[in-house]
DNA sequence: AACCCCTTTTGACCTCGGTCAATGCGACGA
DNA sequence: TCGTCGCATTGACCGAGGTCAAAAGGGGTT
């Protein structure tokens, strides 16, 4: 896992306690100790636009966490078909403790700048930074039920309603990032910059790049979003967005 | 979680040394100390076949295992449209330490029984007992790997790749079930007994059941399975179906 | 054996989203 | 200012799988 290509730009000079992600990565909940053990160890590695990350297969040396810019988790098919599995933006983790191979196929999509730590060393300070354990667990359930929630919307959901819960996921997402008090439930519009290509979305949600094209083209005539440029998306009414969803997730 | 229905059994008399599960549930690392502490707390409930056994946003109580049956994890849209997330076989986990509400529905197919677990308990039991703690972290990314290969085959796959990957899974985990040495490499026919009807095949496969009856019909007309009853597939050739699921999985 | 109930299968038809191809639109360098 | 390159949009067409409806199996029970 993470190459090491010569264009893989290796860090060390941020500090846990200025650190974006401190209080919602792995490290949320740490104590003064357990923090001053993980920023005896870890490093930082950036990757660029487009770089593979780590490969299905690949040992799995480095454990990380994203701290800017945001990555994918995909699954390949031999023909080609893809499917991204897991969206992975500022305070997601990478790999798993207990694992010796890449499960998933990883590539940034943005610059990605990650937090990392070497597997072995990370697995045995992991018996002596209970706060660390515990919150692993707990992202590891949060990540299964946001995976089962993305089967729903997979096996069932139409195009337009895809569209419609991916633009209110990453809404959420972005909000809970920036305000730590998240709700979206502000009145007045809501300014969305995507994160992804329509072509990464279509992979995303199981389309193809011409349908989420035509969705949005649909959802502007209909007057739910407003297209600033092709990265921005303003929604005027959460509320009607949230409708077009079809649950009350 | 888990009703009190009038027709749920109760029963507590089963040993956990002659536990058909003892070796691949949440215990199965337990030492025997361990093993002391679930036994004294543990009891188990009988559900039958199409019973609810708990809906999404109860509150959560009891944890369980599954010791025979099988039951689904499932999530429904508000117009009815409903999709399988899950599939909980013998020795599979329901519920999460940390939580407090059900997050998904779950029901039984057949009849099911429970080893269960109050959860409080069991959450104050968990720190004395660090084996059950790792392989329940082990388990739970175990699931997270399933959740996510089922959002490929959810995602991407055909309907007939679908339904051979639906029956190679349950011949790979009926075979893990009986055998301890797994692997479906035999090369004489295997016999698979669905657990599931085709109604529930097509929730979790995200189908129709008229598309999972007429891709039954196709594989059949092929040559690759042969149909026993309804709920009995022979199938000849592993290898053949295998070529049909479009990935190396 | 006749009936009922429920699941499964089959048929006819349609629609949503995929495919293939052309066109549009910035951003950037010459 | 003009190409060009990569992404995005739009159009025309098609087909896999959904929908609606009917027929065909099984078990049970009487």
């Amino acid at each position: 896992m993470l190459d090491d290509d010569a264009n893989v730009t290796v860090r060390a000079e941020i500090r846990c306690s200025t650190c974006p992600v401190r209080h919602r990565a792995v490290c949320a909940r740490a104590d003064a100790d357990e923090l001053a053990l993980l920023d005896s160890v870890k490093f930082y590695k950036t990757y660029q636009a487009g770089q593979t990350i780590a490969l299905r297969g690949d040992p799995l040396e480095v454990l990380s966490s994203v701290v800017t810019g945001t990555a994918t988790l995909s699954q390949s098919m031999e023909d080609g078909r893809t499917q991204i599995v897991g969206l992975l933006l500022p305070s997601d983790f990478i790999g798993r403790p207990g694992r010796d191979t890449v499960a998933h196929d990883v590539t940034a999509v943005t610059e990605v700048t990650l937090c990392c730590f070497r597997r072995k060393p990370f697995e045995d300070l992991l018996v002596n930074m209970p706060h660390v354990q515990v919150r692993l667990l707990e992202m590891t359930l949060d990540e299964l039920d946001a995976a089962r929630d993305w089967m729903l919307l997979l096996g069932r959901k139409t195009a337009r309603e895809k569209i419609a819960s991916f633009l209110l996921l990453i809404a959420q997402r972005t909000v809970s990032n920036t305000i730590s008090n998240s709700d979206l439930a502000c009145d007045d519009e809501v300014r969305i910059s995507l994160p992804l290509s329509r072509e990464t979305m279509a992979t995303y949600l199981g389309l193809t790049i011409e349908t989420v094209s035509r969705q949005f083209t649909a959802l502007r005539k209909d007057g739910l979003i407003t297209l600033d440029g092709t990265r921005t998306v303003i929604v005027p009414d959460v509320a009607a967005l949230s409708a077009e969803v079809g649950d009350g997730d």
